[in-house]
DNA sequence: ATAAATATATAGATTTTATCTATGTTACTG
DNA sequence: CAGTAACATAGATAAAATCTATATATTTAT
């Protein structure tokens, strides 16, 4: 009892009639012939009573099978509306992760407005954890540093924010415009922690141009540097879109070098082409460009 | 969406996984696989997350898309149950025809033995028009005369039940024996209507052996000839076997001849292969050869 | 009484789907 | 670190579904 037979035999049912079963799916009337047939045939049983010429009449052992197939085709009917729906967008989820707000914003903003039904969650977390959950099916796309990577992720260089020093606000260095390498070298750094991307950006632009303070102290987390540097306790690497509006702090960048951190979309490779998730690295390209450097 | 695909995708939802669901419809776990592949490739959708080497888990739209496709397939096997019930020959229903019960009753008892569950039923009426619900499927297997034929419906010889005169008990010729042309020309002949079977046969051989009687009456009925005939009005032709027990009549049979009727079963040659009545005729032919003459 | 329209059946060819086997990749388990 | 389990992929093969064209039978219209 193949799924096509019954459903030839439901449809034959519902129209009352071969032909215009045939015509309501789509085959010809051979074909929905041939399947009610075989299907009568293999099971030696009697669903319609046929007279050339006339409609097909249902027996009774068919009467009493159109009972379960019409729910059983009804419940075809939903499932195809969900699949369509969901094909559509209308309705469905799309949940994010970032390290900071700032780089899903435009997105969820973009999504919202033109997929109202969609449901759009956010989640922040470094980079690591966010590479995690991406590859878990957790998070759909993720915003996150390129100091972590993995092969079966897609990414998409989403901005390439400045990296820079931050002091208290009326820091001497603050006068004199950029640091030299003399100057730097009578400063305190303020340290990230050690799997900061901030950190190890800072770190090797420090390297490559021969950077070094005079001494280093170290603070957990954005906000520990974030208050060392207030407090003028050094100079903190920081990434400078990410400085909150009303700290008491200025900028401070190296005369030899420029550091850009490097903000990457990511997604699965293999749920690329999927509706939602397309359109969604679409807009992220659409939307680039305001913030490269010169 | 085909049917199979989804179908298959039931089937990992229930399973848990695509190597069981493969086990479970007895297919390859390849085949499975492609089926849900091919279905998420084409409506561009996701319905589980899978981890290689993992069990693959429903997405959200996979579990919305389980709730409906699994009150669908429950369904589907109670379609499944109907039609085996159905070639089992358990439940159903069996509609006989026959002009006169005597011809059913043998088939009714062996087909009320042998299957408890089927739904027997008998409607008597003439030749002509069991013939015709035969035609319109109203009935399923008719015992009928001879006389009428169609050829879409396939005939089964039963019996061959003696036609005889029929007299008053102690009528003069129940003397002699067999009524000779003689005899038969001084007697009175109390006629069935013009369709019957009975008499057009009896009339077939009296013509045939010119036996002619004095004068004819006619009657309309079996059960006007049979009272005609105890009140001594003269010979009735009559079907022997069909003589009620307690009639106050005796037989009288011709010397120069005998004739018979013949009863056929019939039913539509389309509906031959049919489990229950394939079983019929196969009995009838069995339980055959105790109504043959000589 | 015919012809036209309607409804189903059948045959043969063709295309599409489904399916299998064999093999590759990945992750969990001890 | 090997062994096992789970899913993916490729290519070949088998099965089915489907179509066109045609035949048959009934009802309806002319």
């Amino acid at each position: 009892m193949s799924l096509n037979e019954l459903k030839a035999f439901d449809a034959v049912a519902r129209a009352g009639g071969f032909v215009r079963a045939a015509e309501m799916l789509n085959r010809s009337q051979p074909t929905v012939t041939a399947q009610v047939r075989n299907l009568e045939r293999r099971y030696k049983i009697e669903l319609f009573f046929r007279n050339r010429g006339q409609a097909a009449r249902l027996t009774p052992l068919g009467e009493r099978l159109f009972e379960t197939t019409r729910q059983m085709f009804n419940l075809e009917g939903d499932a195809e509306g969900i699949i369509a729906e969901a094909a559509k967008m209308k309705g469905g989820v799309l949940r994010l992760g970032a390290i900071s707000p700032r780089w899903a914003s435009g997105l969820m903003d973009h999504m919202m407005s033109r997929y109202p039904d969609l449901e759009l969650g956010l989640a922040i977390d470094n980079s690591q954890s966010l590479l995690a959950q991406v590859l878990d099916y957790g998070i759909d796309i993720a915003f996150i540093g390129a100091h972590v990577f993995d092969p079966s992720c897609h990414m998409q260089l989403v901005s390439r924010p400045e990296i820079a020093f931050i002091a208290v606000k009326d820091h001497p260095l603050s006068a004199h415009g950029r640091i030299t390498r003399e100057q730097f070298s009578k400063a305190t750094l303020v340290n990230r922690e050690p799997g900061s991307e901030t950190r190890v950006l800072m770190e090797a632009s420090m390297e490559a141009h021969d950077y070094r303070p005079r001494r280093t102290v170290g603070f957990g987390n954005r906000e520990g540097a974030l208050i060392a540097a207030e407090q003028g306790l050094g100079l903190a690497p920081t990434s400078v879109e990410e400085i909150p509006s009303g700290a008491n702090v200025c900028v401070l960048r190296a005369a030899d070098f420029s550091t850009y951190g490097e903000i990457h979309a990511i997604c699965l490779k293999s749920r690329r082409r999927l509706p939602i998730i397309k359109e969604a690295f679409e807009q992220l390209s659409a939307s680039e460009g305001g913030k490269e450097p010169g």
